[in-house]
DNA sequence: CGACTTTTTGATCCGATTCAATACGCGTGG
DNA sequence: CCACGCGTATTGAATCGGATCAAAAAGTCG
């Protein structure tokens, strides 16, 4: 397991405890008391980091911690009986990942690293052993598995009705809103997952989806450069995820 | 059946607790104690059955309890901004719905009777406030969201990989089982929505909806008369959800 | 019974997939 | 530094599944 990989990177974890972490706000630690934050903190453990490709953890591993991630990014996916892989979520600094492993007591799903990722462990007992103890963090718990459904249930309901150039759309406002809550630029940003990935995610065809970004592109959408993004009509986006869906003429979604 | 809401009804309520109610092993209590099951008893409101149609929560509600299902059926849906609706959930007796208000303290969703049912409320400051007294309902709480969460994120693939008649043999099986660990028959059920609320649900046309239905029973999968089905080929719809999808061939799901 | 809603059936159309081929990016080794 | 190979991304042409439009049929209910 991680424990003791190697000392250099240890000292400087040692450093980071969730009150001086820049993500805070976003991550478990929300609205608890400095107290309060400080206990959670001696039950977090910080690993080394993750490599691109390596994963967190795996269908069927025993279910022993949930994790935030602190930097770098993360897909979760299941895999069916026949084979076949579904994404449910790529995930970025300050989520955390594994809930959906506490009824099984085992995972169901993988999550592997996109890029070089470092995570905060979080022993799942020794947190509901807590949580009984901290009522605030008992409350935070369930509060991020609580968006958590709800997220998903957005999710169903981009699955279920939505056209390819609202999925894609969707999910770069998306990304563009969570980078921007971390501080980055909410126009600007890296795309840490393949064209496969994000056809997989959103149901889509990978041809597809390279159609729909050089569409967006010839649309003065955005501007793309293999994995980078630039979006140059946030506003354009947003009026194609929305509404049109329905309206018989569609002349919301359409300008360049 | 419990029938008519009138006085008669609530004497009958009173009796009921959880630890003898017939649904105590799918419900909130399971794994508890009799005496833990004895404390969730106290804050646990029976109320009087809503009738199909009525709401138990609206959108923008203020969230205060989740609920359980006694009797009857509930469908839970989102209104996206267009005004279209997206269709979450069917839930059965012994099933709760409500947890996706927590972080925002206010309803998401909707949840709406599909025919008479009865439901426990179940406050949750209360519930909360105990889950920290009671580690074994802590730990239950969050199984039952984490089960959410997984299974939400299974409806993710079916929605955004499988073909029409694979969203509706899935479908036709999860009611069976579900069904069937109630004390129901699994191959012989009422579908308590609609065809319009089932290609909601699945992400297809009604005409859709409609077309299968028939299809399947041309195949000899099924008979329907009205809202009435009965599974007459369990094992070749559960062939037909599996592992078909991307086998060029399509060999395994073709029968009868 | 008649008005209304839900379901079914038929014909046509379109968005997205599939199949196929080419182009690009990147790391490896000569 | 370039040549090679392999995975990823893009582009094109043909096909198909499911949506849409339209209308008939079957329930539902006052």
């Amino acid at each position: 397991m991680p424990g003791n990989n190697d000392q250099p990177v240890r000292l400087a974890d040692l450093k980071i405890a969730c009150h001086n972490c820049s993500l805070y706000t976003l991550c478990l630690p929300i609205g608890l008391s400095r107290n309060d934050m400080d206990s959670l903190d001696t039950i977090i453990k910080r690993r080394r980091p993750l490599k691109k490709g390596e994963f967190l953890y795996r269908h069927n591993d025993d279910f022993s911690s949930v994790y935030a991630i602190r930097s770098g990014s993360v897909k979760t996916y299941l895999v069916l009986d026949d084979g076949s892989e579904q994404i449910t979520g790529f995930h970025l600094p300050g989520e955390l990942v594994g809930f959906d492993a506490i009824s099984r007591n085992s995972h169901n799903t993988y999550a592997k690293a996109l890029e070089t990722s470092s995570i905060c462990e979080i022993p799942f007992e020794k947190l509901e052993h807590l949580a009984c103890k901290l009522p605030s963090l008992q409350h935070q718990l369930l509060s991020i598995m609580s968006k958590e459904i709800h997220h998903d249930e957005e999710m169903l309901s981009l699955l279920g009705k939505k056209s390819a150039d609202q999925k894609l759309a969707s999910l770069l406002l998306s990304l563009s809103t969570r980078h921007h809550e971390r501080g980055f630029s909410a126009t600007e940003f890296n795309l840490s997952m393949s064209r496969t990935d994000i056809g997989n995610y959103l149901g889509l065809a990978v041809e597809t989806v390279s159609r729909l970004f050089t569409r967006f592109q010839e649309q003065g959408l955005l501007e793309t450069k293999g994995k980078l993004v630039r979006l140059k009509d946030l506003e354009a986006l947003r009026n194609m995820t929305g509404s049109c869906l329905n309206s018989p003429d569609g002349s919301c979604a359409r300008q360049a």
